[in-house]
DNA sequence: AATTGTTTGTACCGATTGGTTTAGTATAAG
DNA sequence: CTTATACTAAACCAATCGGTACAAACAATT
């Protein structure tokens, strides 16, 4: 019978991932996912099908493990203002340590919203769901134990602090400063104050 | 002796801006931008040079009559916490009034911020200026006046106000509806409240 | 009518696009 | 050894990319 698969097709799509989020879809070339990958062509489009379906693939890996994992990270905690105030130090903190200035790939996926299939619209409409259900789960939280006041609005305070979250790491691409950024940090803390 | 211009060179340049603006620069071909125009090939390199000088005089086109023009008409009001108003009632509007869901042509720049050249950059560089600017003045001026809080940070809140605008037009374009947009500028109008 | 320079349409350039196919090779199980 | 499978390398496809070249049509001045 045949033999098992050679190269590890987990470790294959993370770097394909990884060239999506650097150079978004359309200027990311099947050369570029070829040399990034390392794989052969055929292979390539064996394994994963076409550019479209490997981006989809990327797209969900990182859904699940950046996004995903950072929220359950953050939601574990005790403190609401406190997962909070973490969810902006680490946006900051990995937008700075983003010398290649990618940014973050769902957030740079929101932008080519018109450009992509239903699947994709799909993937970016829960992600962005789930990081403001995020933000009002902690609000609402900090609000049933008094640590927040009751005054706010937990659904439009949620919207807005994603809207500063994607601001702060498109704007971080390059346009802004480390100190601006902090500076909107401060102030997406500042919200639940 | 020879004959003037038979086209409006401003008015092909206004169509271009047109193209560039609904698809992007590396999306929108030279293809699109002779359709969009209407004016032929050749005529179009002979009148503004390459892709790339084209992309940078729609821009500019874009920066000073719409960026720069509204900006100088909101500054021009008295009232300087009722121009912050304006500024996000109008950002709603024209979104919503957007139903190609091209966004802001300048916004949708920054994004491309890595990928074009220095003066590309510095035409982002000086708009991004231009609207913290105006939200910053526009600070001090209530400040000033009595009319705004004092111990509020012109600074960092202009440039949380940016930040605002910037994710309003982007997350405009498809991601989030009407209602949540009008619900994030709500909140950006009470941060000087 | 001759001249001058702009327009247009079209053909063309080399390079690259996403994607397919083919030939040959390596590795397993029977 | 045969057979079935998955790999690699490369050729190959039609289409498109940005950009150039050129001849013909055109309009205004002399």
């Amino acid at each position: 019978m045949p033999w098992e698969k050679s190269f590890d097709v987990d470790v294959a799509l993370e770097k394909a991932m990884q060239v999506f989020w650097s150079k978004g879809f359309d200027s990311a070339s099947m050369a570029n996912l070829i040399e990034g990958t390392g794989i052969n062509r055929g292979s390539l489009y064996n394994a994963f099908g076409g550019k479209q379906a490997l981006f989809v693939k990327a797209l969900l890996k990182y859904d699940r493990e950046n996004r995903a994992a950072t929220l359950a990270g953050l939601e574990a905690l005790d403190e609401p203002s406190q997962a909070i105030g973490n969810f902006f130090d680490n946006i900051v903190a990995s937008t700075i340590a983003d010398t290649e200035r990618k940014g973050c790939f769902l957030f740079n996926t929101v932008l080519e919203y018109g450009s992509h299939n239903a699947e994709v619209n799909g993937i970016i409409d829960n992600g962005l769901r789930e990081i403001e259900g995020f933000f009002r789960r902690s609000i609402e939280v900090g609000q049933a134990r008094g640590d927040i006041r009751q005054d706010i609005n937990p659904e439009s305070k949620a919207k807005t602090m994603l809207a500063l979250a994607l601001s702060i790491r498109v704007l971080g691409r390059g346009a802004y400063t480390r100190a601006a950024l902090e500076a909107i940090a401060t102030e997406a803390k500042q919200l639940i104050q």
